[in-house]
DNA sequence: TCTGGGGTCCTAGGACCC
DNA sequence: TCTGGGGTCCTAGGACCC
Protein backbone atom coordinates (compact mmCIF):
# COMPACT_ATOMS: atom_id res chain seq x y z
CA UNK A 1 0.00 0.00 0.00
CA UNK A 2 1.61 3.41 -1.02
CA UNK A 3 2.25 6.31 1.57
CA UNK A 4 1.40 9.95 0.39
CA UNK A 5 1.66 13.06 1.93
CA UNK A 6 0.13 16.33 1.37
CA UNK A 7 1.90 19.35 1.66
CA UNK A 8 -0.15 22.62 1.94
CA UNK A 9 1.32 25.75 2.92
CA UNK A 10 -0.63 27.85 5.13
CA UNK A 11 -1.74 31.31 3.96
CA UNK A 12 0.77 31.09 1.22
CA UNK A 13 0.84 34.33 -0.73
CA UNK A 14 0.35 36.67 2.52
CA UNK A 15 2.98 34.22 3.88
CA UNK A 16 5.53 35.17 1.39
CA UNK A 17 4.65 38.58 1.66
CA UNK A 18 5.11 38.72 5.04
CA UNK A 19 8.44 36.66 4.95
CA UNK A 20 9.76 39.61 1.97
CA UNK A 21 8.52 42.69 4.03
CA UNK A 22 9.04 42.60 8.23
CA UNK A 23 6.58 45.59 8.28
CA UNK A 24 3.43 43.58 7.30
CA UNK A 25 4.36 40.67 9.96
CA UNK A 26 2.16 40.45 12.63
CA UNK A 27 -0.42 42.44 10.23
CA UNK A 28 -3.97 41.43 9.05
CA UNK A 29 -3.36 41.55 5.31
CA UNK A 30 -4.43 40.31 1.83
CA UNK A 31 -3.40 39.09 -1.08
CA UNK A 32 -5.92 39.60 -4.28
CA UNK A 33 -6.24 43.16 -5.18
CA UNK A 34 -5.50 44.75 -8.80
CA UNK A 35 -4.23 48.12 -7.33
CA UNK A 36 -6.63 50.72 -8.15
CA UNK A 37 -7.82 50.58 -11.15
CA UNK A 38 -9.50 53.33 -13.49
CA UNK A 39 -12.86 54.91 -11.76
CA UNK A 40 -11.16 53.62 -8.59
CA UNK A 41 -13.05 50.29 -8.32
CA UNK A 42 -11.07 47.77 -8.19
CA UNK A 43 -13.68 45.02 -8.02
CA UNK A 44 -11.03 42.28 -6.71
CA UNK A 45 -11.41 39.47 -4.39
CA UNK A 46 -9.01 37.87 -1.45
CA UNK A 47 -7.23 35.38 -2.96
CA UNK A 48 -5.20 34.45 0.49
CA UNK A 49 -5.96 36.19 3.84
CA UNK A 50 -2.91 35.82 6.67
CA UNK A 51 -3.66 34.35 9.62
CA UNK A 52 -4.41 37.57 11.58
CA UNK A 53 -6.75 38.44 8.59
CA UNK A 54 -8.65 35.15 8.92
CA UNK A 55 -9.00 35.77 12.72
CA UNK A 56 -10.74 38.75 12.09
CA UNK A 57 -13.04 36.94 9.49
CA UNK A 58 -11.61 38.00 6.21
CA UNK A 59 -12.11 34.26 3.92
CA UNK A 60 -10.89 33.60 1.02
CA UNK A 61 -12.98 34.38 -2.17
CA UNK A 62 -14.93 37.25 -0.28
CA UNK A 63 -14.99 40.65 -2.21
CA UNK A 64 -12.18 43.37 -1.17
CA UNK A 65 -14.88 45.64 -0.90
CA UNK A 66 -16.52 43.78 1.72
CA UNK A 67 -13.20 42.35 3.78
CA UNK A 68 -12.40 46.04 4.20
CA UNK A 69 -15.81 46.58 5.88
CA UNK A 70 -15.73 43.86 8.51
CA UNK A 71 -11.51 44.61 9.03
CA UNK A 72 -10.86 48.58 8.05
CA UNK A 73 -7.00 47.78 8.88
CA UNK A 74 -6.78 45.10 6.43
CA UNK A 75 -3.70 46.19 3.97
CA UNK A 76 -4.85 45.04 0.93
CA UNK A 77 -1.82 43.52 -2.06
CA UNK A 78 -1.96 43.29 -5.49
CA UNK A 79 -0.40 39.78 -5.41
CA UNK A 80 3.31 38.88 -7.55
CA UNK A 81 2.32 35.43 -9.89
CA UNK A 82 5.97 35.64 -10.90
CA UNK A 83 7.76 35.96 -7.58
CA UNK A 84 5.06 33.08 -6.01
CA UNK A 85 5.34 30.85 -8.55
CA UNK A 86 9.37 31.17 -8.33
CA UNK A 87 9.40 30.51 -4.43
CA UNK A 88 7.17 27.26 -5.28
CA UNK A 89 9.42 25.85 -7.37
CA UNK A 90 12.47 26.12 -4.47
CA UNK A 91 10.03 24.68 -2.17
CA UNK A 92 9.41 21.95 -4.73
CA UNK A 93 13.08 21.24 -5.21
CA UNK A 94 12.98 20.47 -1.56
CA UNK A 95 10.57 18.12 -1.77
CA UNK A 96 11.57 16.02 -4.06
CA UNK A 97 14.48 15.16 -2.57
CA UNK A 98 12.72 13.58 -0.37
CA UNK A 99 9.99 12.01 -2.82
CA UNK A 100 9.72 8.99 -5.06
CA UNK A 101 7.12 11.17 -7.11
CA UNK A 102 5.65 14.40 -6.87
CA UNK A 103 2.47 16.12 -8.15
CA UNK A 104 2.05 19.70 -7.87
CA UNK A 105 -1.53 20.14 -6.98
CA UNK A 106 -1.82 24.27 -6.84
CA UNK A 107 0.59 26.77 -6.51
CA UNK A 108 0.60 26.02 -2.59
CA UNK A 109 -0.12 22.50 -2.73
CA UNK A 110 1.86 19.32 -3.25
CA UNK A 111 1.61 15.62 -3.12
CA UNK A 112 4.16 13.36 -2.30
CA UNK A 113 4.58 9.74 -3.26
CA UNK A 114 7.10 8.31 -0.44
CA UNK A 115 6.33 5.00 -0.12
CA UNK A 116 10.08 3.51 -0.66
CA UNK A 117 11.67 7.10 0.68
CA UNK A 118 9.98 6.76 3.91
CA UNK A 119 9.35 2.51 3.75
CA UNK A 120 6.92 2.72 6.86
CA UNK A 121 4.51 5.57 8.52
CA UNK A 122 7.27 6.26 11.19
CA UNK A 123 9.75 7.06 8.82
CA UNK A 124 7.22 9.00 7.02
CA UNK A 125 6.99 11.14 9.98
CA UNK A 126 10.35 12.11 10.50
CA UNK A 127 10.63 12.88 6.92
CA UNK A 128 8.01 14.97 6.86
CA UNK A 129 9.42 16.91 10.12
CA UNK A 130 12.51 17.00 7.77
CA UNK A 131 10.44 18.53 5.27
CA UNK A 132 8.61 20.94 7.25
CA UNK A 133 12.04 22.29 8.68
CA UNK A 134 13.99 22.74 5.32
CA UNK A 135 10.99 24.58 3.82
CA UNK A 136 11.33 27.04 7.01
CA UNK A 137 14.93 27.12 6.48
CA UNK A 138 14.24 28.35 2.71
CA UNK A 139 11.61 30.66 2.53
CA UNK A 140 11.45 31.82 6.58
CA UNK A 141 9.47 31.47 9.29
CA UNK A 142 6.47 32.99 8.47
CA UNK A 143 5.77 30.04 5.98
CA UNK A 144 4.34 27.61 7.64
CA UNK A 145 3.55 24.01 6.21
CA UNK A 146 0.42 21.94 6.92
CA UNK A 147 1.33 17.99 6.64
CA UNK A 148 -1.07 15.04 5.67
CA UNK A 149 -0.01 11.25 5.31
CA UNK A 150 -2.29 8.72 4.63
CA UNK A 151 -2.49 5.63 2.36
CA UNK A 152 -4.21 7.96 -0.43
CA UNK A 153 -4.62 11.33 -1.97
CA UNK A 154 -8.00 11.75 -0.43
CA UNK A 155 -7.34 11.14 3.12
CA UNK A 156 -3.66 12.55 3.23
CA UNK A 157 -5.50 15.88 2.29
CA UNK A 158 -8.02 15.81 4.67
CA UNK A 159 -5.34 14.86 7.12
CA UNK A 160 -3.84 18.13 6.22
CA UNK A 161 -6.68 20.10 6.44
CA UNK A 162 -7.64 18.95 10.03
CA UNK A 163 -4.54 20.60 11.75
CA UNK A 164 -4.12 23.78 10.61
CA UNK A 165 -1.80 25.73 11.01
CA UNK A 166 1.59 24.02 11.11
CA UNK A 167 0.30 20.81 11.83
CA UNK A 168 1.24 17.02 10.92
CA UNK A 169 -1.13 14.48 11.26
CA UNK A 170 -0.79 11.14 10.19
CA UNK A 171 -3.68 8.47 9.28
CA UNK A 172 -2.35 4.63 9.51
CA UNK A 173 -4.48 2.32 7.17
CA UNK A 174 -6.06 0.85 9.88
CA UNK A 175 -7.13 4.39 10.95
CA UNK A 176 -8.80 5.66 8.08
CA UNK A 177 -11.97 4.41 8.26
CA UNK A 178 -12.58 6.24 11.59
CA UNK A 179 -10.60 9.26 11.15
CA UNK A 180 -12.69 9.95 8.06
CA UNK A 181 -15.85 9.73 9.92
CA UNK A 182 -14.64 12.91 12.11
CA UNK A 183 -14.31 14.89 8.98
CA UNK A 184 -17.30 17.23 7.67
CA UNK A 185 -18.56 16.70 4.26
CA UNK A 186 -17.85 20.05 2.64
CA UNK A 187 -13.65 19.17 3.48
CA UNK A 188 -13.74 16.69 0.95
CA UNK A 189 -11.63 17.24 -2.00
CA UNK A 190 -14.56 17.19 -4.65
CA UNK A 191 -17.82 18.01 -2.06
CA UNK A 192 -18.60 21.49 -3.66
CA UNK A 193 -21.61 23.65 -2.54
CA UNK A 194 -23.75 21.79 -4.98
CA UNK A 195 -22.79 18.25 -4.28
CA UNK A 196 -23.54 19.28 -0.48
CA UNK A 197 -26.83 20.58 -1.21
CA UNK A 198 -27.98 17.58 -3.12
CA UNK A 199 -26.66 15.18 -0.06
CA UNK A 200 -28.58 17.00 2.34
CA UNK A 201 -31.52 16.35 0.64
CA UNK A 202 -30.72 12.93 0.72
CA UNK A 203 -30.36 12.81 4.38
CA UNK A 204 -26.34 12.71 4.04
CA UNK A 205 -24.89 15.73 6.35
CA UNK A 206 -21.68 13.59 7.41
CA UNK A 207 -19.32 10.96 6.68
CA UNK A 208 -22.14 8.51 9.02
CA UNK A 209 -24.89 9.59 7.62
CA UNK A 210 -23.90 9.23 3.96
CA UNK A 211 -22.27 5.83 4.70
CA UNK A 212 -26.12 5.09 5.33
CA UNK A 213 -26.94 5.49 1.93
CA UNK A 214 -26.67 2.73 -0.79
CA UNK A 215 -24.06 3.03 -3.68
CA UNK A 216 -26.78 2.33 -5.80
CA UNK A 217 -28.68 5.42 -5.08
CA UNK A 218 -25.72 7.13 -4.83
CA UNK A 219 -24.66 6.38 -8.55
CA UNK A 220 -28.59 6.93 -9.40
CA UNK A 221 -28.18 10.46 -8.73
CA UNK A 222 -24.69 11.58 -9.42
CA UNK A 223 -23.43 9.31 -11.94
CA UNK A 224 -19.78 8.57 -11.48
CA UNK A 225 -19.58 10.85 -8.92
CA UNK A 226 -21.62 8.80 -6.68
CA UNK A 227 -19.82 5.89 -6.83
CA UNK A 228 -16.73 8.26 -6.28
CA UNK A 229 -19.03 9.40 -2.91
CA UNK A 230 -19.68 5.89 -2.07
CA UNK A 231 -15.64 5.24 -2.03
CA UNK A 232 -14.85 8.32 -0.64
CA UNK A 233 -17.33 7.53 2.54
CA UNK A 234 -14.88 5.15 3.41
CA UNK A 235 -11.76 6.74 2.54
CA UNK A 236 -11.40 4.71 -0.03
CA UNK A 237 -9.62 6.52 -3.13
CA UNK A 238 -7.02 4.99 -5.64
CA UNK A 239 -6.65 8.56 -7.87
CA UNK A 240 -2.77 8.14 -8.65
CA UNK A 241 -0.49 11.33 -8.44
CA UNK A 242 -0.36 13.18 -11.72
CA UNK A 243 3.19 13.65 -12.29
CA UNK A 244 4.72 16.13 -14.88
CA UNK A 245 0.97 16.78 -16.37
CA UNK A 246 1.33 18.85 -19.15
CA UNK A 247 -1.26 21.63 -19.30
CA UNK A 248 -4.64 20.97 -21.23
CA UNK A 249 -5.51 24.36 -21.38
CA UNK A 250 -3.91 27.99 -21.57
CA UNK A 251 -6.02 31.10 -20.56
CA UNK A 252 -6.78 34.60 -19.58
CA UNK A 253 -9.92 36.34 -18.41
CA UNK A 254 -9.60 39.97 -16.64
CA UNK A 255 -12.61 42.01 -15.17
CA UNK A 256 -12.14 45.51 -15.82
CA UNK A 257 -13.14 48.46 -13.74
CA UNK A 258 -15.40 50.00 -15.54
CA UNK A 259 -17.58 47.88 -17.99
CA UNK A 260 -16.82 47.96 -21.79
CA UNK A 261 -19.79 49.50 -24.01
CA UNK A 262 -17.88 49.34 -27.24
CA UNK A 263 -17.16 47.05 -30.26
CA UNK A 264 -13.44 49.07 -30.18
CA UNK A 265 -13.06 48.93 -26.88
CA UNK A 266 -13.99 44.70 -26.75
CA UNK A 267 -11.48 44.29 -29.30
CA UNK A 268 -8.86 45.93 -27.91
CA UNK A 269 -8.71 44.40 -24.86
CA UNK A 270 -9.14 40.58 -26.30
CA UNK A 271 -6.34 41.69 -28.73
CA UNK A 272 -4.06 42.51 -25.26
CA UNK A 273 -5.93 39.09 -23.79
CA UNK A 274 -4.76 36.29 -26.87
CA UNK A 275 -1.41 37.90 -26.92
CA UNK A 276 -0.66 37.14 -23.70
CA UNK A 277 -2.55 33.96 -24.23
CA UNK A 278 -0.15 33.25 -27.07
CA UNK A 279 3.43 34.12 -25.15
CA UNK A 280 2.33 32.00 -22.58
CA UNK A 281 2.00 28.91 -25.71
CA UNK A 282 5.15 30.66 -27.41
CA UNK A 283 6.94 29.99 -23.78
CA UNK A 284 5.80 26.63 -23.66
CA UNK A 285 6.37 25.29 -27.22
CA UNK A 286 2.46 24.24 -27.75
CA UNK A 287 0.33 25.42 -30.35
CA UNK A 288 -3.67 24.94 -29.70
CA UNK A 289 -6.46 23.82 -31.89
CA UNK A 290 -9.59 24.98 -30.22
CA UNK A 291 -10.68 28.43 -29.00
CA UNK A 292 -12.97 29.31 -26.01
CA UNK A 293 -14.25 32.46 -26.20
CA UNK A 294 -16.60 34.07 -23.38
CA UNK A 295 -17.43 37.70 -22.02
CA UNK A 296 -19.39 38.21 -18.76
CA UNK A 297 -21.89 41.22 -18.64
CA UNK A 298 -23.06 43.94 -15.64
CA UNK A 299 -25.63 41.72 -14.62
CA UNK A 300 -23.26 38.58 -14.40
CA UNK A 301 -24.85 36.54 -17.08
CA UNK A 302 -22.69 34.97 -19.53
CA UNK A 303 -22.18 34.67 -23.30
CA UNK A 304 -19.29 32.99 -25.72
CA UNK A 305 -18.24 29.69 -26.96
CA UNK A 306 -15.73 26.83 -28.60
CA UNK A 307 -14.62 26.78 -31.53
CA UNK A 308 -12.28 24.01 -32.92
CA UNK A 309 -10.14 25.05 -35.97
CA UNK A 310 -8.14 22.74 -38.52
CA UNK A 311 -4.60 24.85 -38.20
CA UNK A 312 -2.77 25.40 -35.36
CA UNK A 313 -3.28 28.45 -33.33
CA UNK A 314 0.23 29.91 -32.21
CA UNK A 315 -0.09 33.91 -32.23
CA UNK A 316 -2.37 36.44 -30.32
CA UNK A 317 -3.43 37.71 -33.63
CA UNK A 318 -5.08 34.92 -34.93
CA UNK A 319 -6.43 33.83 -31.67
CA UNK A 320 -8.29 37.05 -30.79
CA UNK A 321 -9.36 36.80 -34.89
CA UNK A 322 -10.60 33.43 -33.65
CA UNK A 323 -11.98 34.87 -30.50
CA UNK A 324 -13.55 37.80 -32.37
CA UNK A 325 -15.94 35.23 -34.40
CA UNK A 326 -17.43 33.35 -31.75
CA UNK A 327 -18.09 36.87 -29.45
CA UNK A 328 -18.68 39.42 -32.59
CA UNK A 329 -22.17 37.74 -33.90
CA UNK A 330 -23.46 37.66 -30.65
CA UNK A 331 -22.67 40.30 -28.05
CA UNK A 332 -24.62 42.71 -26.98
CA UNK A 333 -22.49 46.27 -26.06
CA UNK A 334 -25.50 47.50 -24.24
CA UNK A 335 -25.17 44.97 -20.98
CA UNK A 336 -21.79 46.60 -20.53
CA UNK A 337 -19.41 43.92 -20.69
CA UNK A 338 -17.27 43.20 -17.45
CA UNK A 339 -14.90 40.55 -18.16
CA UNK A 340 -13.65 38.76 -20.98
CA UNK A 341 -12.13 35.37 -21.66
CA UNK A 342 -9.49 33.64 -23.85
CA UNK A 343 -8.92 30.64 -23.40
CA UNK A 344 -7.19 27.96 -25.93
CA UNK A 345 -7.17 23.92 -25.57
CA UNK A 346 -6.28 21.05 -27.85
CA UNK A 347 -2.95 21.43 -27.36
CA UNK A 348 0.19 19.85 -29.30
CA UNK A 349 3.96 20.68 -28.89
CA UNK A 350 4.92 23.24 -31.34
CA UNK A 351 6.83 21.62 -34.47
CA UNK A 352 6.61 24.45 -36.52
CA UNK A 353 5.97 23.03 -40.29
CA UNK A 354 8.11 25.22 -43.10
CA UNK A 355 5.40 27.13 -43.71
CA UNK A 356 3.81 27.41 -47.90
CA UNK A 357 2.60 31.06 -47.03
CA UNK A 358 5.58 34.13 -46.94
CA UNK A 359 3.57 36.36 -44.41
CA UNK A 360 3.41 33.24 -42.48
CA UNK A 361 7.11 32.85 -42.24
CA UNK A 362 7.72 35.90 -41.98
CA UNK A 363 5.21 36.61 -39.09
CA UNK A 364 7.04 33.64 -37.44
CA UNK A 365 10.27 34.82 -37.46
CA UNK A 366 9.44 38.22 -35.69
CA UNK A 367 7.19 36.11 -33.33
CA UNK A 368 10.30 34.41 -32.32
CA UNK A 369 12.01 37.79 -31.72
CA UNK A 370 9.11 39.28 -29.51
CA UNK A 371 9.45 35.70 -27.67
CA UNK A 372 13.18 36.84 -27.50
CA UNK A 373 12.64 40.17 -26.54
CA UNK A 374 9.91 38.89 -23.37
CA UNK A 375 12.12 36.24 -22.13
CA UNK A 376 15.13 39.03 -22.07
CA UNK A 377 13.25 41.88 -20.21
CA UNK A 378 10.54 40.72 -19.27
CA UNK A 379 6.71 39.67 -20.12
CA UNK A 380 5.88 43.62 -20.23
CA UNK A 381 8.44 44.20 -22.01
CA UNK A 382 6.25 45.16 -25.15
CA UNK A 383 2.35 45.39 -26.24
CA UNK A 384 1.18 46.12 -29.37
CA UNK A 385 0.60 49.75 -30.43
CA UNK A 386 -3.17 48.92 -30.50
CA UNK A 387 -3.19 47.81 -27.11
CA UNK A 388 -1.48 50.32 -25.85
CA UNK A 389 -4.15 52.02 -23.08
CA UNK A 390 -6.02 49.19 -22.51
CA UNK A 391 -6.99 48.77 -19.09
CA UNK A 392 -5.97 45.34 -18.89
CA UNK A 393 -2.23 46.08 -18.91
CA UNK A 394 -1.08 47.95 -15.81
CA UNK A 395 2.34 47.91 -15.79
CA UNK A 396 3.73 50.34 -18.34
CA UNK A 397 6.10 49.02 -21.05
CA UNK A 398 9.39 50.83 -22.10
CA UNK A 399 8.82 50.67 -25.89
CA UNK A 400 5.90 49.18 -28.60
CA UNK A 401 5.95 47.13 -30.93
CA UNK A 402 3.26 46.41 -33.59
CA UNK A 403 3.65 43.63 -35.22
CA UNK A 404 0.66 43.16 -36.80
CA UNK A 405 2.15 45.81 -38.86
CA UNK A 406 5.56 44.58 -39.31
CA UNK A 407 3.98 41.13 -40.68
C1' DT B 1 -21.89 49.76 -3.17
C1' DC B 2 -21.18 43.23 -3.76
C1' DT B 3 -19.49 38.76 -6.56
C1' DG B 4 -11.22 37.15 -9.37
C1' DG B 5 -8.51 34.29 -12.17
C1' DG B 6 -6.17 30.03 -13.10
C1' DG B 7 -7.45 25.43 -14.24
C1' DT B 8 -9.62 20.06 -14.70
C1' DC B 9 -13.13 16.68 -15.51
C1' DC B 10 -17.75 14.92 -16.62
C1' DT B 11 -22.25 14.55 -19.03
C1' DA B 12 -25.75 15.23 -22.43
C1' DG B 13 -27.23 15.77 -26.95
C1' DG B 14 -26.82 16.35 -31.91
C1' DA B 15 -24.33 15.38 -36.27
C1' DC B 16 -22.42 12.14 -38.99
C1' DC B 17 -20.64 7.65 -40.50
C1' DC B 18 -20.80 2.70 -41.29
C1' DT C 1 -40.44 1.06 -47.50
C1' DC C 2 -38.89 1.41 -42.06
C1' DT C 3 -36.74 3.06 -38.43
C1' DG C 4 -31.39 -0.17 -35.59
C1' DG C 5 -27.36 0.55 -33.34
C1' DG C 6 -22.50 1.34 -32.38
C1' DG C 7 -18.78 4.68 -32.57
C1' DT C 8 -16.76 9.18 -32.78
C1' DC C 9 -16.56 14.04 -33.06
C1' DC C 10 -18.19 18.37 -31.59
C1' DT C 11 -20.43 21.81 -28.56
C1' DA C 12 -22.60 23.49 -24.41
C1' DG C 13 -22.87 23.60 -19.75
C1' DG C 14 -22.02 22.49 -15.00
C1' DA C 15 -19.32 21.09 -10.91
C1' DC C 16 -15.19 21.10 -8.72
C1' DC C 17 -10.43 22.58 -7.19
C1' DC C 18 -6.95 26.25 -5.61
Amino acid sequence: MPILMHIDFNSYFASVEQQANPFLRGKAIAVGGKGKGLGGSTRSVVATASREAKARGVKTAMSTWEAKKICPELIILPGDPQKYSDITNRLITICTKYADQLEQFSTDEVFLDVTQSAQDYFGATLLAQTIRAELKAACGSACTASIGVAPNKLVAKLASESVKPNGLTVVLPENVAAFVATRPLKEFCGIGRQTERALETMGATSVATLRAISREQLVARFKSHGAWLSNAAHGKDNTPLAVDAPAKSIGHSYTFPANLLTKHDVWKNLLALSDRVASRMQHGYVVGFRVNAFVRYGDFSQMGGDKLFKEPLRDGLGIAKSAWSILLPNIDYARGVRLIGVTVSALQKNSVPPSLFRKTEKMHSVLGALNTIQKRFGQHAWQRATTAGTMLLERTSGWHYDHELAA
